[in-house]
DNA sequence: GATGAATGAGTGTTCATTCAT
DNA sequence: AATGAATGAACACTCATTCAT
């Protein structure tokens, strides 16, 4: 009838809408149609279900994210942190990357990481912070064996990657302008580096 | 008449049961209710309501928390950044205290910073957060004055008052024993520290 | 355009499947539909609604069971039970004929008679035994006239009649092949014709 | 609130009503509950859902006629076929208990046979079917043996056990007084048990 | 010849809350 | 001190059906 899918567009926006402003749990669907001008029956045509809808704002972006993730992570796993050296100055031109994809689609990564309880996409950051954290954790357990009198400090290898992540979290739900992102960024991602070469060793048989 | 509030004690004890289970809002009074073997209304009698059950869980571990950290930070107050030397080795006597607090409580404090979304203390950690904000951001801006050519870098300090209560968060939700939260924390806290020291200021103009 | 009504027949096919799975009423027309790979409009220009898509599956075969009943039906009205002679061995004509309609069409009967609950056949085998009955219950009448001393025993009339129906039902659901089935329905009809000669009179005044 | 269950009471006849009128599938929780003019959150404080209102009418009768048809099904198992003769004149003493247990819930009994489609007793005669053909298949198999010539005609066996059952369906369904529903089995009683005793053999390698 | 879009009425179910007793 | 009864509003979802194009 509408075309070129109208309706579906304006059902996207008011969904986008509704999770943004009570989380997916708490979003309903009759407020959604009802803003946008459609009965319930409509998000049934355009969607299979609540989940659906919300997986059409977030799924290209958790995509998106997820390989840009992935990608970072193959090259990482070819460092030797016993050779690293930080260079103070730019940024790393995965971190730039990473930026520009969450800013691109800073509703849609919103959704997904904050808004997306109850949603299949709940434990989306807890995936990627075990994502990198099984990377983190090989490189490190070679690195501490190449230290003699040390081991490895493993919840602190946690920790930190936990804090890679929030790091992005936070910059997103903080910050609004990618300039001011990328800024922000540079002394934030320095003190984490700090923590990668300072903390993750311990004394043996502590 | 039970003696002694055994309902009381009942109700709370199944609430805390379900509350850590599910999340405040995903919790059912009814489920509560029939764990503990009492009808609905019983609640009622009790407490004002779902939220006041809620309360009742975690209100003194809440003042409790809130009356450490008050403390902690007036203490600070007087601190002065540019005098600051850190020592490493032992614990700030006051993140000693705090780690006390918080594991001689720990299912309330549990439930007070991952279980309380859709009660009254779902902003709790925003609250503390905010708090050592303004704390730190007032002692940073002196601090910022005293140092020429260089210029207080805000968001930052925003970004080390939110890691310094979410690492506290981690620890309570990954550590369950007092003494290894103890041996973490050491490390953890000289990276904090790390941060505070390094990286508040910016260049001016930037 | 489809070259001979192809989406009708796969429409037809596929529907076919559904009812025959859950029956008339469970039977959902989206399921179908996407079945077939179409939409369900499609249903809607073939087809009156969805009791008109079952019609199409089953009334050709409704009107030639029908048929053979109402056939049959005229012949026995000529009969006269007080000189009727059973005579042991080989089928009557009509219950192999019976038979040969049924079993051609196995699909259709099924649907018509064990999955219409909810469609406009719904009563379909009511209505053969109510037409068997009266015919029944006309030679009867007759018969027990001419027997001093009795009276028809109407209830077992009608449940003779619904009997006789119900021997073919039972045949159908549960005998797959048409030469089983005319075995099973040799001691089946005997049994039934042991009925209507012992059964459909009783003492007067009862 | 309201004295006595009073509520309780009218939901269930209205539910009653409802479920005779349309089969438990198409009966309408929301019209059961404005008939009793209570909301349908009501349904939901005294029974678990729509299936424990369906069970509350029909539990106690389904466990009635359960009971009755085991005990005479363990009576049954003593009997000898080859020893058996059948003495016309008046019931097995089963039949009469039975009709009357059956009589007695007339109600409950119709529902659980003919209006329970979509519920958990959808398949009550089904069960009933089976048990009885399990029970006469173990004592048809022996009585084959002692024929020499012969052998068991399985299906003949099943459709028997099917008819007694259907018998009992068929009286409840048409004949709506106890003392008529006596009389009328007579006949069918004996029809059934001529079944017994003509048809369950057939020649052997047929 | 059939689609794509949408309706409108319906379903069973769950919830926190209330209040007379 | 707590129950038993009930409300009322909300929920996600499914259905057969319609009709302009």
């Amino acid at each position: 009838m509408k075309n070129d899918n109208e309706t579906r567009e304006k059902l996207l926006s008011c969904a986008k809408e509704e999770f943004m402003e009570k989380g997916f749990q708490n979003a309903s669907l009759r407020q959604i149609c009802s803003k946008a001008g459609v009965t319930t029956g409509a998000v049934y045509f355009f969607f299979k279900d609540k989940d659906g809808l919300f997986s059409a704002l977030v799924e290209p972006t958790y995509q998106g994210v997820l390989g840009a993730l992935i990608h970072h992570l193959q090259e990482d796993m070819e460092e030797d942190l016993a050779q690293y050296v930080h260079k103070p100055g730019d940024h790393d031109p995965f971190v730039e990357e990473l930026i520009h994809v969450l800013y691109q689609n800073h509703d849609a990564v919103t959704l997904l990481i904050s808004k997306s309880t109850g949603s299949k996409y709940e434990h989306v950051v807890d995936e990627f912070i075990e994502m990198i954290e099984k990377n983190f954790m090989g490189l490190a357990e070679n690195y501490a064996k190449s230290v003699p009198g040390k081991q490895l400090n493993r919840p602190m290898v946690h920790w930190l990657s936990h804090l890679s992540i929030m790091t992005f979290v936070h910059l997103l739900t903080h910050v609004k302008d990618e300039k001011k992102a990328l800024r922000f960024m540079k002394p934030a991602m320095e003190h984490l580096i700090l923590g990668w070469m300072n903390f993750i060793l311990e004394d043996k048989d502590k």
